[in-house]
DNA sequence: CAAGCCAACTAGGTTAACTATGTTGGCTAT
DNA sequence: ATAGCCAACATAGTTAACCTAGTTGGCTTG
Protein backbone atom coordinates (compact mmCIF):
# COMPACT_ATOMS: atom_id res chain seq x y z
CA UNK A 1 0.00 0.00 0.00
CA UNK A 2 1.04 3.76 0.24
CA UNK A 3 2.42 3.78 3.09
CA UNK A 4 3.35 1.17 5.71
CA UNK A 5 2.01 3.26 8.86
CA UNK A 6 -0.65 1.26 10.89
CA UNK A 7 -3.54 3.42 8.69
CA UNK A 8 -5.45 1.00 6.89
CA UNK A 9 -4.84 1.24 3.06
CA UNK A 10 -8.42 2.02 2.23
CA UNK A 11 -8.35 4.97 4.94
CA UNK A 12 -5.18 6.42 3.30
CA UNK A 13 -6.58 6.34 -0.23
CA UNK A 14 -9.47 8.04 1.00
CA UNK A 15 -7.20 10.42 2.67
CA UNK A 16 -5.63 11.29 0.11
CA UNK A 17 -8.47 12.23 -2.06
CA UNK A 18 -9.52 14.18 0.55
CA UNK A 19 -6.87 16.25 0.52
CA UNK A 20 -6.68 16.70 -3.05
CA UNK A 21 -10.25 18.22 -2.77
CA UNK A 22 -10.04 20.45 -0.42
CA UNK A 23 -7.09 21.83 -1.87
CA UNK A 24 -8.41 22.19 -4.91
CA UNK A 25 -6.12 20.08 -6.97
CA UNK A 26 -9.14 18.36 -7.63
CA UNK A 27 -12.25 21.32 -8.97
CA UNK A 28 -15.87 20.49 -8.48
CA UNK A 29 -17.05 19.09 -11.06
CA UNK A 30 -14.18 17.38 -12.03
CA UNK A 31 -13.62 13.58 -12.41
CA UNK A 32 -11.07 12.00 -10.33
CA UNK A 33 -9.16 9.08 -12.12
CA UNK A 34 -10.97 6.12 -12.82
CA UNK A 35 -10.80 2.86 -10.22
CA UNK A 36 -8.47 1.09 -11.97
CA UNK A 37 -6.18 4.22 -12.36
CA UNK A 38 -6.46 5.19 -8.89
CA UNK A 39 -5.49 1.31 -7.95
CA UNK A 40 -2.58 1.67 -9.80
CA UNK A 41 -1.49 5.30 -9.07
CA UNK A 42 -1.39 3.83 -5.26
CA UNK A 43 -0.76 0.27 -5.78
CA UNK A 44 -3.24 -1.10 -4.66
CA UNK A 45 -6.03 -3.34 -4.79
CA UNK A 46 -9.42 -2.66 -6.84
CA UNK A 47 -10.96 -3.63 -3.84
CA UNK A 48 -9.17 -0.97 -1.39
CA UNK A 49 -9.95 1.68 -3.54
CA UNK A 50 -13.31 1.23 -4.20
CA UNK A 51 -14.17 1.12 -0.73
CA UNK A 52 -12.07 4.33 -0.10
CA UNK A 53 -14.98 5.86 -3.14
CA UNK A 54 -17.12 4.47 -0.85
CA UNK A 55 -16.14 6.31 1.91
CA UNK A 56 -16.01 9.51 0.16
CA UNK A 57 -18.85 8.93 -1.52
CA UNK A 58 -20.71 8.37 1.86
CA UNK A 59 -18.89 11.45 2.75
CA UNK A 60 -20.76 13.27 0.22
CA UNK A 61 -16.98 14.49 -1.06
CA UNK A 62 -17.90 13.33 -4.44
CA UNK A 63 -20.39 12.23 -6.53
CA UNK A 64 -20.58 8.93 -8.59
CA UNK A 65 -22.24 8.51 -12.44
CA UNK A 66 -22.63 5.23 -13.43
CA UNK A 67 -20.79 4.69 -16.47
CA UNK A 68 -18.78 7.86 -15.93
CA UNK A 69 -16.62 8.20 -13.52
CA UNK A 70 -16.90 9.85 -10.23
CA UNK A 71 -16.90 13.67 -9.99
CA UNK A 72 -15.70 16.17 -7.31
CA UNK A 73 -19.01 17.30 -5.40
CA UNK A 74 -20.14 21.02 -6.70
CA UNK A 75 -23.73 21.79 -5.36
CA UNK A 76 -23.32 23.29 -2.37
CA UNK A 77 -19.93 23.38 -2.00
CA UNK A 78 -18.72 20.63 0.43
CA UNK A 79 -18.44 22.95 3.89
CA UNK A 80 -14.24 24.01 3.32
CA UNK A 81 -12.62 22.88 6.60
CA UNK A 82 -14.36 24.54 9.18
CA UNK A 83 -17.00 25.85 7.63
CA UNK A 84 -19.55 23.15 8.49
CA UNK A 85 -22.11 25.73 8.51
CA UNK A 86 -23.87 25.82 4.94
CA UNK A 87 -24.10 21.99 5.25
CA UNK A 88 -25.79 22.29 8.92
CA UNK A 89 -27.83 24.62 6.86
CA UNK A 90 -28.68 22.51 4.12
CA UNK A 91 -29.51 19.60 6.52
CA UNK A 92 -32.13 21.68 8.42
CA UNK A 93 -33.85 22.83 5.44
CA UNK A 94 -34.05 19.46 4.63
CA UNK A 95 -35.62 18.49 7.87
CA UNK A 96 -37.76 20.97 7.80
CA UNK A 97 -39.02 20.33 4.26
CA UNK A 98 -39.53 16.60 5.04
CA UNK A 99 -41.38 17.40 8.12
CA UNK A 100 -43.64 19.85 6.12
CA UNK A 101 -44.30 16.39 3.93
CA UNK A 102 -44.42 13.85 6.45
CA UNK A 103 -47.11 15.88 8.29
CA UNK A 104 -49.12 16.39 5.13
CA UNK A 105 -49.11 12.43 4.23
CA UNK A 106 -50.02 11.91 7.74
CA UNK A 107 -52.90 14.23 7.44
CA UNK A 108 -53.67 12.14 4.65
CA UNK A 109 -53.41 8.95 6.34
CA UNK A 110 -55.39 9.95 9.33
CA UNK A 111 -58.53 10.76 7.29
CA UNK A 112 -60.36 7.60 7.48
CA UNK A 113 -62.54 7.85 4.60
CA UNK A 114 -61.53 10.01 2.53
CA UNK A 115 -58.21 8.30 1.63
CA UNK A 116 -58.21 9.53 -2.30
CA UNK A 117 -55.70 7.04 -3.68
CA UNK A 118 -56.37 3.87 -1.69
CA UNK A 119 -59.92 3.52 -2.27
CA UNK A 120 -61.60 2.43 -5.58
CA UNK A 121 -59.29 -0.79 -6.14
CA UNK A 122 -60.34 -3.69 -4.13
CA UNK B 1 -32.01 -8.70 1.56
CA UNK B 2 -33.96 -6.70 4.04
CA UNK B 3 -36.37 -5.29 2.11
CA UNK B 4 -36.74 -5.40 -2.33
CA UNK B 5 -36.43 -1.59 -2.14
CA UNK B 6 -33.86 -0.10 -4.67
CA UNK B 7 -31.67 0.69 -1.75
CA UNK B 8 -28.66 -1.28 -1.48
CA UNK B 9 -28.66 -3.98 1.29
CA UNK B 10 -25.33 -2.25 3.47
CA UNK B 11 -27.09 1.08 3.56
CA UNK B 12 -30.40 -0.74 5.07
CA UNK B 13 -28.19 -2.50 6.93
CA UNK B 14 -26.77 0.67 8.27
CA UNK B 15 -29.69 2.91 8.55
CA UNK B 16 -31.19 0.17 10.55
CA UNK B 17 -28.75 0.51 13.01
CA UNK B 18 -28.50 3.88 13.19
CA UNK B 19 -32.29 4.14 13.69
CA UNK B 20 -32.26 1.53 16.53
CA UNK B 21 -29.03 3.62 18.01
CA UNK B 22 -31.52 6.85 17.63
CA UNK B 23 -34.08 5.63 18.74
CA UNK B 24 -32.68 4.27 22.10
CA UNK B 25 -32.59 0.32 21.43
CA UNK B 26 -29.40 0.47 21.52
CA UNK B 27 -28.06 2.75 24.12
CA UNK B 28 -24.84 4.05 24.31
CA UNK B 29 -22.16 1.91 25.75
CA UNK B 30 -23.96 -1.30 24.45
CA UNK B 31 -22.59 -3.67 22.47
CA UNK B 32 -24.33 -4.34 19.24
CA UNK B 33 -25.00 -7.85 17.99
CA UNK B 34 -21.81 -9.82 16.39
CA UNK B 35 -21.40 -9.34 12.98
CA UNK B 36 -22.39 -13.18 12.42
CA UNK B 37 -25.62 -12.38 14.31
CA UNK B 38 -26.14 -9.35 12.46
CA UNK B 39 -26.12 -10.92 9.25
CA UNK B 40 -28.13 -13.60 10.08
CA UNK B 41 -30.84 -11.24 11.38
CA UNK B 42 -30.86 -9.58 8.20
CA UNK B 43 -30.18 -12.34 6.29
CA UNK B 44 -27.40 -10.85 4.30
CA UNK B 45 -23.71 -11.98 3.93
CA UNK B 46 -20.79 -11.22 6.42
CA UNK B 47 -19.20 -8.82 3.97
CA UNK B 48 -22.55 -6.44 3.73
CA UNK B 49 -22.93 -6.68 7.83
CA UNK B 50 -19.21 -5.26 8.02
CA UNK B 51 -19.87 -2.50 5.12
CA UNK B 52 -22.99 -1.64 7.25
CA UNK B 53 -20.35 -1.41 10.34
CA UNK B 54 -17.72 0.35 8.69
CA UNK B 55 -20.24 2.94 7.69
CA UNK B 56 -21.40 3.24 11.38
CA UNK B 57 -17.81 3.26 12.53
CA UNK B 58 -16.98 6.20 10.24
CA UNK B 59 -19.96 8.02 11.15
CA UNK B 60 -18.48 7.82 14.96
CA UNK B 61 -21.78 6.50 16.06
CA UNK B 62 -19.91 2.88 17.07
CA UNK B 63 -16.68 2.04 17.85
CA UNK B 64 -15.61 -1.45 17.60
CA UNK B 65 -13.16 -3.70 20.03
CA UNK B 66 -11.07 -6.10 18.62
CA UNK B 67 -11.90 -8.92 20.37
CA UNK B 68 -15.12 -7.91 22.06
CA UNK B 69 -17.16 -6.30 20.13
CA UNK B 70 -18.69 -3.24 18.74
CA UNK B 71 -20.16 -0.31 20.78
CA UNK B 72 -22.94 2.52 20.62
CA UNK B 73 -20.34 5.16 21.44
CA UNK B 74 -21.10 7.46 24.71
CA UNK B 75 -22.84 10.59 24.57
CA UNK B 76 -19.82 12.05 26.13
CA UNK B 77 -17.82 10.63 23.57
CA UNK B 78 -20.46 11.86 20.45
CA UNK B 79 -20.49 15.16 21.24
CA UNK B 80 -17.52 16.39 21.47
CA UNK B 81 -14.27 15.17 19.51
CA UNK B 82 -14.34 18.50 17.27
CA UNK B 83 -15.07 15.78 14.43
CA UNK B 84 -18.63 17.73 13.00
CA UNK B 85 -18.04 16.06 9.95
CA UNK B 86 -18.93 12.83 10.89
CA UNK B 87 -21.38 14.15 12.44
CA UNK B 88 -22.80 15.81 9.94
CA UNK B 89 -22.50 13.08 7.39
CA UNK B 90 -24.74 11.05 9.71
CA UNK B 91 -27.47 13.90 9.44
CA UNK B 92 -27.26 13.49 5.82
CA UNK B 93 -27.78 9.79 5.72
CA UNK B 94 -30.27 10.12 8.03
CA UNK B 95 -31.68 12.56 5.91
CA UNK B 96 -31.39 10.82 2.57
CA UNK B 97 -33.02 8.00 3.96
CA UNK B 98 -35.74 9.88 5.35
CA UNK B 99 -36.30 11.17 2.14
CA UNK B 100 -36.35 8.13 0.18
CA UNK B 101 -38.91 6.63 2.34
CA UNK B 102 -40.91 9.54 2.12
CA UNK B 103 -40.74 9.37 -1.21
CA UNK B 104 -42.22 5.98 -1.66
CA UNK B 105 -45.14 7.00 0.82
CA UNK B 106 -45.93 9.92 -1.20
CA UNK B 107 -45.74 8.10 -4.61
CA UNK B 108 -48.43 6.09 -3.54
CA UNK B 109 -50.68 8.47 -1.71
CA UNK B 110 -50.48 10.50 -4.86
CA UNK B 111 -50.69 8.14 -7.77
CA UNK B 112 -54.31 6.78 -7.98
CA UNK B 113 -54.27 4.08 -10.67
CA UNK B 114 -50.68 2.95 -10.79
CA UNK B 115 -47.47 3.74 -12.40
CA UNK B 116 -45.25 4.42 -10.03
CA UNK B 117 -43.03 6.92 -12.36
CA UNK B 118 -42.68 9.43 -10.00
CA UNK B 119 -38.98 10.75 -9.78
CA UNK B 120 -39.29 13.87 -6.92
CA UNK B 121 -37.72 16.84 -7.21
CA UNK B 122 -33.97 17.32 -7.03
C1' DC C 1 -4.60 -23.83 43.38
C1' DA C 2 -1.99 -21.28 39.78
C1' DA C 3 0.10 -20.86 35.20
C1' DG C 4 -0.12 -21.61 30.75
C1' DC C 5 -2.00 -23.33 26.61
C1' DC C 6 -5.63 -23.62 23.42
C1' DA C 7 -10.04 -23.46 21.07
C1' DA C 8 -13.73 -20.51 19.96
C1' DC C 9 -15.30 -16.38 19.63
C1' DT C 10 -14.75 -11.29 18.20
C1' DA C 11 -13.52 -7.15 14.87
C1' DG C 12 -10.83 -5.63 11.10
C1' DG C 13 -8.22 -5.54 6.54
C1' DT C 14 -7.37 -7.27 1.97
C1' DT C 15 -8.22 -9.46 -2.28
C1' DA C 16 -10.70 -11.60 -6.01
C1' DA C 17 -14.61 -12.85 -8.58
C1' DC C 18 -19.05 -12.23 -10.23
C1' DT C 19 -23.13 -9.54 -11.49
C1' DA C 20 -25.79 -5.48 -12.91
C1' DT C 21 -26.06 -1.30 -15.28
C1' DG C 22 -24.81 2.88 -17.69
C1' DT C 23 -21.80 5.32 -21.20
C1' DT C 24 -19.18 5.73 -25.29
C1' DG C 25 -17.12 5.01 -29.52
C1' DG C 26 -16.33 2.30 -33.39
C1' DC C 27 -17.83 -0.86 -36.76
C1' DT C 28 -21.20 -2.70 -39.91
C1' DA C 29 -25.12 -3.10 -42.70
C1' DT C 30 -28.68 -0.83 -45.04
C1' DA D 1 -24.86 9.03 -44.00
C1' DT D 2 -27.78 7.02 -40.60
C1' DA D 3 -29.28 3.22 -37.55
C1' DG D 4 -28.23 -0.37 -34.99
C1' DC D 5 -25.16 -3.50 -32.81
C1' DC D 6 -21.37 -4.38 -29.99
C1' DA D 7 -17.09 -4.26 -27.44
C1' DA D 8 -14.67 -1.68 -23.97
C1' DC D 9 -14.84 0.79 -20.00
C1' DA D 10 -17.08 2.90 -16.07
C1' DT D 11 -19.47 2.74 -11.29
C1' DA D 12 -21.93 -0.08 -8.08
C1' DG D 13 -23.37 -4.09 -5.23
C1' DT D 14 -22.69 -8.66 -3.45
C1' DT D 15 -20.35 -12.64 -1.88
C1' DA D 16 -16.66 -15.53 -0.38
C1' DA D 17 -12.18 -16.44 1.19
C1' DC D 18 -8.09 -15.66 3.70
C1' DC D 19 -5.41 -13.33 7.09
C1' DT D 20 -4.35 -10.60 11.45
C1' DA D 21 -5.23 -9.80 16.07
C1' DG D 22 -7.60 -9.22 20.57
C1' DT D 23 -10.65 -11.52 24.14
C1' DT D 24 -12.50 -15.19 26.87
C1' DG D 25 -13.22 -19.38 29.05
C1' DG D 26 -12.07 -23.99 29.73
C1' DC D 27 -8.76 -27.48 30.11
C1' DT D 28 -4.32 -29.28 31.14
C1' DT D 29 -0.18 -29.34 33.58
C1' DG D 30 3.00 -28.01 37.08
Amino acid sequence: MVKKTGRPGYLQIADELRERIRGGFLAPGEPLPSTAQLAEQFDASLSVVKMAMGILRNEGLVVGQQGKGVFVREDDQLAQDGDLRAEVTALRNAVQDLTRRLEQVEAVLHTPEQAPARKARG
